[in-house]
DNA sequence: GGGCGAATTCTTGTATGCAAGAATTTTTCG
DNA sequence: CGAAAAATTCTTGCATACAAGAATTCGCCC
């Protein structure tokens, strides 16, 4: 059972992470934990159905294995890892169906933040989300798909925030872990890079409108779109490695 | 600072939940210890703002701090508790705000949940509905208020499950959580049972026919007038309480 | 040589020990 | 007597020790 293949090299990959603080001050153990966990799997660095060994964890780390475990639950709650009984926790497997499944959740929650906050904008924040997505193009421009990525996000996330409802907030976020991995998982990114500046735009002028219903619908598509077109890329690759 | 009123009497709370098993078997602390701490914040029995002590909860529950600390971490997550670093978490305050936030995201996914549960509806799943509802109304003739909550909730999770889609029904149950702790947090309900009951024939009519639309709207509709009812209630009980 | 079973090893679940920071009390000085 | 500061106590955050269940390996028997 020791092939390569089949052992993650966590070692490896954890190596990478920068050990934070030696002198750091109590209490960040657990959030740091969470963070950089969180951030292998949803990257896909820790493949689906990688078994995530504590001990082994605890090691790369570089601390016990209390905030280890917690960041296991806690990663468990998001969805991104699954607990079985006495066994080592496994990263969660990332179906096709379960994508699909938030295509109708995440474009329903983004639809209702782009009605809220058409109703709230203001001169200000519609010129930081129009900054948002013109440095999404700027990136765009050069082939920067990390910073394509992050400005993408941080211009749906600030349409969220501008929803000015914390419940909202904290389930799109819980939603777009779910989606980043989905993302990462799948590198169709460039082939909807100008259909996705267009449909910004779009919704960029119903916010500056002021108009709710259009720029819920236009959200609504737009989340869609893009979900769907990493569903159908998915399931293409996953008929292509068939019978592997 | 040992006033009668502003410590809370946890040993009585606890003393009532009953020790589940002595010759217990592994893994099953965690989970236990999150339902019972849960319930005691959801029902309000554990009052927003009540601190959290991990050793008296320990001597409490019978367990040691590892659990316990654990449920404080799962059920923070969820939203329940607030941490503060290095300090006893507390209860989280049950603002009239944050009930108004719950009010577009519930109906919103309520919403999503009928129109897909229509598209979705077999004889046999509307005759499982319907049978919950008539539960419930069984409930209110009899004036049994515990039954009654739990039908009606059990009316509402069948349509998300008869929705199909894994993804809502992981965000229902967490945004389950907050309506019933505002819920029970206002005595309300028999003044709205039996417009709640009216409002679910109705629902139960559009699944019949399998009108999406119409069950998506009146799912809407219906959560947010009772949400909107209870802000109302809570708001009016916050002006008498003024000063105090 | 192969398959079944027991023993060992490994891994998780729970309890406890230790240290850093917060709260409280006591003490001291004005 | 009051207020500020120091010391004690208390509480959480992290680490580690111990126990129960699972996986693996080794040996035995067929």
């Amino acid at each position: 059972m020791d092939s390569p293949a089949d052992t993650t090299p966590l070692a490896a990959l954890l190596a990478q992470v920068p050990q934070p603080e030696p002198g750091r001050r109590k209490g960040a153990l657990h959030g740091s934990t969470v963070a950089k966990l969180r951030n292998l799997i949803v990257t896909g660095a820790l493949a689906p159905g990688a078994k995530l060994n504590e001990r082994e964890l605890c090691l790369q780390l570089g601390v016990s294995r209390t905030p280890v475990r917690e960041a296991i639950k806690t990663l468990t709650q998001d969805g991104l890892l699954r607990a079985l009984p006495n066994k080592s926790s496994v990263v969660a497997e990332l179906d096709v169906g379960e994508i699909e499944a938030l295509i109708d959740v995440v474009s329903t929650i983004e639809g209702l933040a782009g009605e809220l906050a058409a109703a709230r904008a203001t001169d200000e924040a519609v010129a930081e989300i129009g900054m948002l997505h013109y440095r999404m193009m700027l990136h765009h421009t050069r082939d920067e798909l990390p910073g394509y990525f992050e400005a993408n996000k941080a211009f749906h996330r600030r349409i969220v925030e501008l929803a000015g409802n914390p419940v909202l907030l904290w389930i799109w976020e819980l939603l777009a872990l779910r989606v980043d991995r989905a993302r990462y998982s799948s590198n169709l990114w460039p082939k909807r890079w100008k259909m996705a500046i267009q449909e910004h735009e779009q919704i960029l002028a119903a916010l500056t409108a002021g108009d709710a219903t259009l720029a819920s619908q236009r959200l609504r598509e737009h989340v869609r779109n893009g979900l769907s077109g990493l569903v159908a890329a998915l399931k293409e690759r996953g008929e292509a490695a068939e019978g592997r």
